[in-house]
DNA sequence: TTGTAAGCGTTATCAA
DNA sequence: TTGATAACGCTTACAA
């Protein structure tokens, strides 16, 4: 039978409160009557019922980080720098991979959230945050005076690297998109755009190309790319999955990379070091424990919604000459 | 401020009960009525509080996934499979890094748990099972009629894969092992050690070295190798991390993989197909979508605490010749 | 079809 | 130093 809070003060011959008190570790409890409570607890395998004490008190020392977007392995990372600094200041990290979590958001299950999942709407974040509730959003930014964003800088160092490109004395360049609608694929696009323009190189849209940060979709443009009569030097992609799917094509086609075609991409994800991949490497452990630290910092007084970016680096490796 | 069931059935002049009924689909309301709290809840921006609901009902449908070794990366896949299989059957997962998620087990906030992380102790798992909490342990044998097993089966794939290389015709093996505290490392050396005596090969202790499935410390062991006046044929290494810490030494010294010395790993982990690694594949999706299946036969009312083998495949790559 | 009232397991307030 | 009691937000008999 599950043993509760009562039990435990009948089994001690006291009240609920005097037991309540010992475990939360209120100083007006005598040493005795502390020390059979403890006993009890042990022998009787009692354990506290959050749901009553959250119930109660309105708090969790719980943080939620939701996402869903498994094909990025490096997003663990994220969790890992969250882990840290949320495990090293006393809060639980509980992890969320479903589309419907807002139940955990509101009823004080968790004191707090930090979300990348895009299914989670601007709509949804705005009516919880207005109760209230903490919310730290990556990769994009909201404009609302409870939430803050925490962005990667994606066009200065895309900038760096296509003028780096330039700089190599490539002339002919084409882009592998990401979904469109995202900031991350639009900023890395710009940055692409204005260096050729800045530079005066000719681009036409005919060599963009469109995927959806999968390495499959990446694999799809690069066999269309074979298909046309001319290939450009330099295929810069919006990330490094559809990089190294566009690479897999190459390499099948008997393509050399980077003596036919150069490549870039956009992460730094565990495969682009081994495979040789120059990239812009985000620092993921970093965003994660900066995330943990707003969000926590938010929870306990401070209000902060000032969007903060976060610099990523050019990673020069074998895929450029 | 917070708006509760009580708030809305006072705007919508009816009792809680009735507000209730509506929102947990009971037919025993006029349309109207729903209608019109529907409405309600949609301007007052209400949402039912979990702890609530849970306090009284003692379920919630959701499981959780304990787990906090970010450095396998592709335990991801794992979670990937778990939320398959949970979302399709309308259960939340909750995925806790903490040491003491004890707490997301009782207390009806989730459901049942499946446990990887050996933080979680056998002790602690047997006293919360043994209240009629279901769970799935992975990568351990508990022999607790409360607790279903879901182990990797370890012993015939690296035979197999250990026949292949004496077969192959090399001479002199190494072996690269894990902590030897786990199962999954005893049950890999035996194999190695059981092959070899099969078929009448030397082995000398000298030759056994010892990590902890990290790649750093696949690294130091092959620095130690690396001094040795005769290099081994073969290194087998436990683990694809600790192999492939192993080829880096190897590559920086000039030792050629696998002309010089071959190299074999376990897991099949993201970089060992791009590095050509040979090693031998876990489903993890599908032991994680496994798990979450027998998880949630057991919460709905099966009992099945047979341990369950999953079946790993070896994938020859080019580091062996 | 709707309402009343009790209770889930805690903690907080206040009085003893 | 301890205890009685109310309250947190919800569900569920049962009564109306």
């Amino acid at each position: 039978m599950k043993v509760g809070i009562k039990d435990i003060a009948k089994a001690a011959g006291v009240s609920k409160s005097t037991v309540s008190n010992v475990l939360n570790g209120k100083s007006n409890v005598s040493a005795a009557t502390k020390e059979r409570i403890f006993e009890l607890c042990q022998s009787y395998n009692y354990f506290p019922n959050a749901s009553g004490r959250s119930l109660k008190t309105s708090q969790s020392k719980a943080i939620l980080f939701n996402f869903s977007d498994f094909d990025r392995s490096f997003y663990l990372k994220i969790v890992e720098g969250i882990n840290d600094y949320a495990e090293s200041n006393g809060y639980d990290l509980i992890v969320c991979t479903s589309k419907s979590c807002e139940k955990y958001m509101r009823n004080s299950m968790t004191d707090g959230s930090i979300i990348l999942d895009l299914r989670m709407t601007n709509d949804i974040l705005a009516r919880v945050a207005c109760e209230g509730y903490p919310i730290v959003v990556l990769d994009r930014v909201l404009d609302n005076p409870y939430i803050k964003s925490i962005v990667v800088d994606n066009y200065e160092p895309m900038t760096a690297l296509m003028r780096m490109l330039v700089d190599k004395g490539y002339k002919s360049y084409a882009f592998l998109g990401g979904p469109e609608s995202t900031e991350d694929n639009q900023e890395r696009y710009k940055a692409f755009v204005d260096v050729l323009a800045e530079r005066q190189i000719p681009f036409s849209k005919q060599n963009y190309f469109s995927g959806d940060y999968r390495e499959k979709s990446g694999y799809k443009a690069a066999k269309i790319i074979m298909l046309s009569s001319e290939k450009p030097d330099v295929l810069v992609c919006a990330n490094d999955n559809m990089a190294l799917g566009a690479m897999r094509v190459f390499r099948e086609a008997g393509v050399r990379v980077p003596e036919d075609i150069a490549v870039t991409g956009f992460d730094d994800c565990e495969l682009a070091r081994p495979m040789g991949l120059t990239t812009v490497a985000i620092p993921n452990f970093e965003r994660g424990y900066l995330a943990a630290r707003h969000l926590i910092e938010n929870i306990e007084g401070t209000t902060n919604a000032e969007a903060l970016k976060i610099k990523a680096e050019v990673k020069i490796r074998k895929t450029v000459r």
